[in-house]
RNA sequence: CGCGGGGUAGAGCAGUGGCAGCUCGUCAGGCUCAUAACCUGAAGGACGUUGGUUCGAAUCCAACCCCCGCAACCA
């Protein structure tokens, strides 16, 4: 392929709370869709940078390591594996898959901090906070609780009140109490470094108002709408000890805080993918080539972050280019180019998944965690339900009911049905070899027709349409199969009913590369049974080496020639 | 309170001025190569409510009702 019609993609996938395992949320959110689209790229031959890893720090892994009765450092790491083991159980593949406890991610969040602080983008200032003396800390907003001053709601929490909706400050409260210990907290004075988003303000809105045109409109409205009720700065230190510390003299007892450290792991997780494939400059090619796009796989509650703290920072932080003493003193690791960042070039985010009419989340309900949906069914399965039902623009109710119907009329009925009716034939009536035959027009127009739409969508990150569109083609190809009736023409005239099958073979085919994005396990199944012999593949390179060797275009039709031997047929999806 | 999103067939959703659509389910008939599948057809809708603009509104405007998010670390 020329590589002149090579195009970069940069994916960055919300990074998981390594305080417990993976829910079916994750899934509904980001972490399929995000390989879908990866996958898809890889196979146009595009040069792909995924990168993602475990967000091991904050206040919620510390506390829930307290409970348990270990180090968080040991929850977050026992975490980070179980996740790294249920993503490859789920064959997402990342070029970086890593975790906020490297030393190279401090690195960078320490050289990031720097700069802002000396652009003046981050400031010192000092407060009172709530501490709460039995435990010793400060307390986060939501930890404290108290009686609303709006409405007298005696539950009210620091930053919310569930029963008015007022927003609150925790001084708001009236007879304000610690969840920690129930006791009474104290205020005490607390110095903090704060992110003038104020600052930013003007040059996100006009940055929203050019790149967001091709966001979902949810996405785009909601960040609008954050920006036009003014940014405020905001706290980006803790005083805790568990995190990156505060690379400031005087400060070591502080860490940033996991909100504007996380995001900064996109960029740090792209540097060690650089390191570890032994040239360390070489994720410049993705962050600093203006037309290398990238994209942001998230959930709906992390939108704020990815379309206006994230790009602030960049934004921010993109002045060192301009300054030459910044540029000499604050280099990131291998950085070579004094060339700018790339900003998100879109941020398809998701609704959320509802269980049960409510938020799943990981305290409860162990029992939807995606090991437990594994246990019992197939990657490809799981993988195809949560792209046909991903919450694009709604939340959207898990069923169980959707969940095998999804398998048993569309997978199975559709998909699965005609590939076996196929095979099955050929493999009965013609000793398991393809009949001579000729592509028939309509077939191979129908069949370039759902390249070009599902290739389409996926780029447009309209998943649902992209799956919808697979089923379109089942249709289609179990119409034409029906309709000429090769049961038939077999024992009235033969050539005919060759010809029938040697296209429904061509369509077996056509579905098996337009799967793959979706259903990599069932396409190398079909794979083996079609005889396909020396297909390149990036995907399966990667997923073998952790390399790419080769990078060529092949999201597009190729016939199986007539007189192929094929292996025999098996049930690609199984009913439920 | 405010901001944002949404309210379209039993379910999930598409549809931004021109006879109301898609996937699934339901019902009837057909077919039989196939995982009792597939094909054809049908039923099923005051497009949240009320008013307005227009030759014409699910679509534009106004008011209202209901559901869901919303300052963190929760996908």
């Amino acid at each position: 392929m020329n590589k002149s019609n090579t195009n970069k993609i940069f994916i960055g996938v919300s990074w998981p709370y390594a305080s417990g395992k993976i829910h079916l949320g994750h899934l509904a959110g980001q972490n399929i869709t995000c390989d879908v689209f990866a996958r898809y790229h890889r196979l146009k031959g595009n040069e792909v940078l995924m990168v993602s890893g475990s967000d091991s720090h904050g206040t919620p892994i510390l506390f829930k390591a307290q409970e348990l009765g270990i180090e968080p450092e040991k929850l977050a790491q026992q975490s980070h594996k179980e996740i790294k083991e249920t993503f490859k159980k789920l064959s997402l593949i990342y070029e970086n898959y890593t975790s906020t406890t490297t030393e190279n991610h401090k690195e960078v969040t320490q050289n990031i901090f720097l700069v802002l602080k000396e652009l003046r983008y981050l400031y010192p200032k000092k407060s009172k906070q709530f501490f709460d003396e039995k435990v010793g800390k400060f307390l986060p907003d939501r930890y404290v609780r108290g009686t609303c001053p709006n409405c007298g709601e005696p539950n009210a929490r620091g930053d919310e009140c569930p029963t008015c909706g007022a927003f609150l400050k925790p001084t708001d409260l009236i007879n304000p109490y610690s969840t920690l210990s129930d006791t009474k907290p104290v205020l005490k004075e607390t110095e903090h470094f704060y992110l003038d988003l104020k600052k930013l303000e003007k040059p996100l809105s006009e940055w929203i108002d050019k790149q967001g045109i091709h966001w979902r409109k949810w996405v785009r409205e909601f960040s609008k709408g954050w920006i036009n009720e003014g940014l405020e700065p905001r706290e980006v230190t803790r005083d805790m000890k568990f995190g990156i510390a505060v690379p400031v003299q005087g400060w070591e007892d502080k860490v940033i805080y996991v909100w504007m450290e996380a995001v900064i792991g996109y960029l740090s997780a792209s540097i060690e993918w650089a390191q570890k494939s032994g040239d360390s400059s070489k994720w410049e090619n993705f962050w600093k080539d203006p037309d290398c796009k990238h994209y942001y796989f998230i959930a709906g509650g992390n939108v704020p972050f990815h379309t206006i703290i994230w790009p602030g920072q960049l934004i921010a932080y993109n002045e060192k280019y301009m300054n030459d003493s910044l540029w000499e003193k604050y280099k990131l690791p291998g950085e070579s180019k004094k060339e700018k960042l790339n900003l998100p070039y879109d941020i398809p985010a998701n609704k959320m998944l509802l269980y049960k009419g409510k938020k799943m989340s990981k305290s409860d309900n162990t029992g939807m965690s995606a090991d437990s949906l594994l246990e019992k069914y197939s990657p490809d399965l799981i993988r195809f339900f949560f792209v046909r039902n991903s919450p694009e623009n709604h939340d959207r109710e898990f069923e169980w009911s959707d969940f095998i119907d999804c398998n048993n009329n569309e997978l199975v009925a559709n998909i699965g049905n005609f590939i076996n009716r196929t095979l099955t034939f050929v493999n009965t009536k013609f000793n398991n070899t393809v009949p001579k035959g000729s592509l028939e027009n309509n077939v191979q127009k129908e069949i370039e027709k759902e390249f070009n739409k599902i290739g389409e969508y996926i780029e447009k990150c309209e998943f649902v349409k992209a799956s919808e569109e697979l089923l379109h083609l089942g249709d289609f190809a179990n119409k034409y199969f029906n309709d000429k009736a090769p049961w038939v023409s077999f024992k009235e005239n033969i050539k005919d009913c060759e010809n029938t099958i040697f296209n429904s073979i061509q369509l077996v085919n056509a579905l098996r590369i337009l799967l793959k994005p979706f259903t990599p396990n069932s396409s190398e199944k079909l794979k083996v049974m079609l005889n396909i012999q020396d297909e390149y593949d990036q995907n399966i390179d990667l997923e073998k080496n952790g390399k790419v060797s080769k990078i060529q275009d092949n999201w597009k039709f190729t016939q199986i020639d007539s007189g192929t031997h094929l292996n025999t047929p098996e049930i690609l999806f199984e009913k439920i």
